[in-house]
DNA sequence: GTCCGTTCTCAGCGACTTCCCAGGTTCAGG
DNA sequence: CCTGAACCTGGGAAGTCGCTGAGAACGGAC
């Protein structure tokens, strides 16, 4: 399966990973659906843990991406009813920040994986697609990005630029991961915002100059310059010209 | 299916693509609503959320141009009861400038976008043509154009002359699509005005003659010269005649 | 609590873009 | 050739955009 980008071609649904979102708020759900759909995925969204419990055998999900404050059942209720039933799906929870980390950093070791939220959703699709990778359902390269010497490593997190070895903060991480997807292709301020910062970041798109200027600093300081302005419009990862 | 142009012939609208406009000022539908009719669209239009919700029956858009400002539901609240229905339409959103902030965000993930009030028609046109290049409903091509040896890469906002890169500010680039969207025909300075700028320009049409120098300065200064002046009449994207 | 790394805001400034104007040039018609 | 209209283009004012340093706010580790 081929990484597709806000402008990629849409898959074809026959052979595509199922995807199964449940939180039981619907603005989450659709963002979470929407933007998966978009990614190429085959979505069935649903409200409650006991919807999921049914819904599971009728569209038959290659992965769950599953709230754990739920109404009825939470997350891992569902999980544990699930795998009675001798059904190993890969789950990616959410949750809340604050507590609940204790139980949830456990999961890390069965292939699944939580995201807190407020998250971002170019970090949900990478750990979407990290959990997918493990299970066998993924692309069957390794999470590793590259545009000409900058190089990636989504699984350990490491960056390289010329060799050498970079260290960046999460969001740093997460803008440079967003480009290096969408390489050549100009991004907007606003485009950047919705992807690489938290769905409930109220502040101004100013903060993406700020980072872009830590990201030229750390990784850009090299010829050949990679990290291109296009004044009014947006930002691009491209070989300077000439 | 092939991109027409302002005053080209009328698609036949057995396979036009279906586009629904929805703003509650009929100035800006008729707006939105005639420029997309010369471009080739099939078009309706509403001017309220409750409209769009029956209209999306019978008229069964392919993608909907809906602004956020309604008197009775709003975009969004639009746009959740489609997805409801398990309608998938691409939404390209209409928003004032100053509330795009809050609320907007989030809408560039799932293959959809949003344009600001005021814009121009000719920016509003890309937008439309990228959501459905996307959605799968576009020319088969990438957002590429090209006249001669005069190149332009809508996604990187790349431009070569000559095989040369070109430099452009977004005005001038603005224009040199809508030359390059109509070649060979003559476009007036009236007609670049409306499609170019945003319509609420108040200033004077001779604005066009300065852009028109400056692009001649940046992209026309090789021969054979591609931008010719129609005294009297405008401006045309065309090899010199002999 | 304190410490420290990260995130975010803000303001200054330099550079760029937009737009208008005015003087010069070209062109069509007489 | 003359004249007026249309057009071209350099210059410049006003506003906008983007970069960056400084520091405040936040959150996790201890």
């Amino acid at each position: 399966m081929e990484r597709t980008v806000p402008g990629g071609p849409m898959e074809s649904v026959a052979d595509a990973v199922r995807v199964l979102v449940v939180d039981d708020e619907p603005a989450i759900a659709d963002l979470v659906g929407t933007a998966l759909r978009y990614e190429g995925f085959d979505v069935a969204t649903a409200g409650s843990g006991r919807d999921v419990l049914t819904m599971v055998e009728s569209f038959r999900p290659d992965l769950i991406v599953l709230d754990i404050m739920l109404p009825d059942l939470d997350g891992f209720e569902v999980q544990r009813r699930l795998s009675d039933r001798g059904r190993r799906i890969p789950v990616l929870f959410l949750t809340a920040r604050d507590a609940t980390e204790d139980k949830v950093r456990g999961l890390t070791i069965g292939g699944d994986d939580y995201v807190t939220k407020p998250f971002s959703l170019e970090e949900l699709i990478a750990r979407i697609r990290a959990v997918l990778r493990r299970a066998g359902h993924g692309e069957d390269a390794a999470g590793r990005l590259r545009f000409e010497d900058l190089e990636m490593d989504e699984d350990s997190h490491e960056v390289w630029r010329a060799g050498g070895p970079v260290e960046l903060t999460p969001t740093e991480f997460n803008l440079l991961r967003f480009m290096l997807v969408n390489p050549r292709r100009v991004l907007s301020k606003e485009q950047i915002l919705d992807h690489v910062w938290h769905y409930d970041f109220g502040g101004d798109p100013s903060i993406v100059e700020t980072y872009i200027s830590y990201l030229r600093k750390k990784v850009d300081g090299t010829e050949p310059h990679l990290i291109h302005t296009v004044r009014g419009v947006g930002y691009a990862l491209r070989l300077p010209k000439e």
